[in-house]
DNA sequence: CGGCGTCTTGAGTCACCTCAATGTTCGTGG
DNA sequence: CCACGAACATTGAGGTGACTCAAGACGCCG
């Protein structure tokens, strides 16, 4: 079930407000001409749309203009599995570039823009222009990293400090977009966080009570304000 | 603490014994003559050995040649979280590769030998050898999914679900290097296998009583019998 | 208003952790 | 060769944090 909306780009790089984030990041001038012409298509997600399934063939990977999606697996016995939520100026569908298929889902959690990035042209052009190259290794580098990084999240004992380094990642992620003004707007359920983080649902909602008691932060259904920062990277340590 | 001892080599690929888990795995002839100048270096690790600490300077990657090694990172309130244990032909450092700096140790568990791979090198010749760039982009693909694949396994609620899927993928990667004869010997130490599950080590060993009772598995020292293969799979799930 | 999905809250249970004691392996030195 | 200690592993007893089950609140939409 992939329902999209298709959109031919020109210069989709030049014009990106993410793109430092993004793939092309050394790249100028007629260096970044070339790559826009890598990036023809655009796609348009709406909250719940799938970009991509377990065992789709490969077409190449993504680059997350706007919006948020959440990445997730099925185990061996069939239950879903969260392995990451992604933002803007982030790139999904690495894992597939080897066995050529998609080992997990990409579902857009909001109204979602991505941009198709053809693996083969990447590839490509990498040869021509080698600060490409250089931009492509490092992405990579960087999700092998952000999957250890969860890793560690999952290796905290404790709920509590689980949810805390849950709120301060994303806390900085947002920050670091400009989408955050002083109030994270949790763009996926509790049971996506719970499942995320290897707690029951009942666990994360318990936990939001427990740091409002103690007046670290304010909940509002989705909204969620850092009173206390200090707090909060204290319990996270 | 960095001990170890450097060889240098010549042809190191073309006579590997797990050059086709490796990297150059598309590579033949010439092109595998060019991949030989590349790997100059290898290095002898006794068990116990740091290959690179966290916070080193990035110098390349390593193709681990005979032996193994866990990698470890250090959680923010100071404790050791084990990210994966890895055994001939696998690569371990491209975590650094975006930032140049090592986010996590490295520690030999048994007598090991890898590959020093200086990665601009690698870079610089995957621009004259295209196969040699694919072959590249895939093993970090690779690396990306297997830890996927660990945080699919950490999904698991039950202790006894996370040994057995432990076990089961143990088995499978000592299979496919012929390291087996119908017995797998943990070259980790309950405590590495505890910590890299999230489990206390008083729960391991429980776990490979339970087991031993079910008559599923022959459990001696570091060696363990697989009787039931069936059932630890219907475990796994 | 009613129905549905999402979230919160409470009560009770259990799996795993902690603490503590014992057993085993292995290296070291007398 | 044995004695000793350190590191590692097993086993038991007891406590507790998170899960399960169940009920209720809330928001959303027809």
């Amino acid at each position: 079930m992939t329902v999209s909306r298709l959109v031919k780009v020109k210069k989709a790089c030049q014009n990106c407000n993410v793109r430092e984030l993004c793939l092309p990041t050394s790249l100028e001038g007629v260096e970044l001409n070339l790559m826009d012409e890598v990036v023809q298509q655009r796609i348009r997600l709406q909250q719940g749309d799938y970009l991509y399934n377990t065992g789709d063939g490969f077409k190449g990977i993504y680059a997350i203009k706007s919006g948020s999606l959440k990445t997730s697996g099925i185990t061996i016995d069939g239950k879903e599995q969260v392995t990451g939520f992604h933002l803007g100026g982030e790139i999904i569908g690495m894992d597939a570039i080897d066995e050529e298929i998609h080992a997990c889902d990409a579902i857009a959690l909001t109204d979602t823009e991505v941009c198709h990035l053809p693996f083969d042209k990447i590839r490509e052009i990498s040869i021509q222009i080698p600060p490409l190259l250089k931009d492509l290794t490092r992405i990579m580098s960087r999700e092998i990293r952000r999957e250890e990084h969860v890793l560690m999240l999952l290796g905290s004992t404790t709920a509590e400090q689980r949810i805390a380094r849950f709120l301060v990642n994303l806390y900085d992620r947002l920050q670091k977009r400009g989408e955050l003004e002083n109030i994270i707007t949790l763009f996926m359920s509790r049971q996506d966080v719970g499942n995320y983080l290897g707690l029951a649902i009942e666990t994360v909602s318990r936990q939001f009570k427990n740091f409002r008691d103690k007046q670290i932060i304010e909940v509002d259904k989705k909204n969620i304000k850092v009173l206390d920062m200090q707090r909060l990277l204290e319990i996270a340590e």
